[in-house]
DNA sequence: CAGAACTTTGAGCGCTTGCTCAAAGTTGAG
DNA sequence: CTCAACTTTGAGCAAGCGCTCAAAGTTCTG
């Protein structure tokens, strides 16, 4: 739609006031007008470069969807520590893309088009979360190192979520909790639960 | 406001209306005209009743908090294994209050007076829960109870956001692996992420 | 049963929303 | 330099929003 580069240009900086937007004031938040003026754009521009406001919103959420799974492909060979400190750098993070993240998530609860797209960014996730369960225990099925994942994912999730709620949560401290006695041993054992050290 | 036995009646109505509404469509999906519409009222008679239409989303919205710490104060001796499966029962249970509350919190990310209202009942709550773990381990510090309880609290959110979401997601096995393991036991042995039983 | 207190009603107000469009300006290949 | 292609602009539209208000109806006390 764009092809000069004044509209290249004009695309980004709508985009950038889109993200912005998105992250301060939530969905709800972003209006054509609030775009059009953080853009510094007239709205006629806007409309010569999106077909909707929804249009631009989707650009930014489908950024930020990906930005959750950065380098997929590329570095298959992750640990599974350092899979949970990426997820926890990109939660704690300076960028607003986490915040996008995790609204769209709670959003995805009453929207099934949300939910669809949310859903399938997260088990590309826990595809690679499984995958580092496995390589650090070979003996796992495919089948237990995935519900492994799973819980992990949903745990940092979780751990996101308050962490970006509450500022005095120190998320990395409690993934680090999480993971060395939960998400490595899914120990049937009850005893588990009785015996701590410390 | 409402005295007479109808004034009531409609009151209830309305609140009705708004929970469904809120449960199914989100907050975006609540109108006037929608819970005017549902709970078979005039808009008049909604303003009778409510300052505002915020008024009654805010009621529900606050029963939805109460409800999830529902017997405050009266059975304090609840074992954490209590805790946990009431709630998981409440997030996968048939009431709609779980997804206003999960909802919320997501809100919660870019509206300060939500946060604050959903970090209040959140604490709450991880109180409940470090004195159960502290029941179950007298020698923990009341510091160290309470960070358990949060690393809890947080990954039971986690696992109830991805259940609402994904309906094929089994929130009570996980949360039985989550706290078996991780919960309780807050080891700092890094052994315990390569010895696993199974 | 009188009548004050309470409830119901929906047309319509003021405002905001996403969006259109025709006219004017800018860009850059030939 | 030419000129088609692209970009910019904001007044204004239709639709939807939360909300008001005066008139009519209902409830319940004394």
């Amino acid at each position: 739609m764009a092809r000069y580069r004044v509209g290249l240009e004009t695309r980004e900086r709508i985009l950038e006031a889109t993200r912005t937007l998105l992250a301060e004031d939530g969905i709800d938040g972003v209006t054509l007008k609030r775009i059009t003026t953080v853009a510094e754009v007239g709205v006629g521009s806007f409309y010569n470069l999106f077909d909707s406001k929804e249009a631009a919103v989707f650009e930014v959420i489908r950024q930020a969807l990906d930005a959750v799974d950065p380098h997929r492909g590329s570095s298959d060979g992750d640990t599974l520590a350092e899979l949970i400190d990426a997820f926890v750098s990109f939660m704690t993070g300076p960028s607003p893309i986490a915040r996008i993240y995790l609204q769209l998530a709670g959003l995805g609860l009453t929207d099934a088009a949300i939910a669809q797209r949310v859903l399938r960014s997260h088990r590309r996730r826990v595809q690679r979360f499984a995958a580092a369960c496995q390589r650090e225990d070979p003996a796992l099925t495919d089948e237990q190192a995935r519900e492994q994942a799973q819980t992990i994912m949903a745990a940092l999730t979780g751990l996101g979520l308050t962490a970006l709620i509450d500022p005095a949560f120190d998320m990395r401290a409690h993934a680090e909790r999480l993971v060395v006695g939960g998400g490595a041993g899914s120990a049937p054992s009850a005893d588990a639960s009785v015996e701590r050290s410390e």
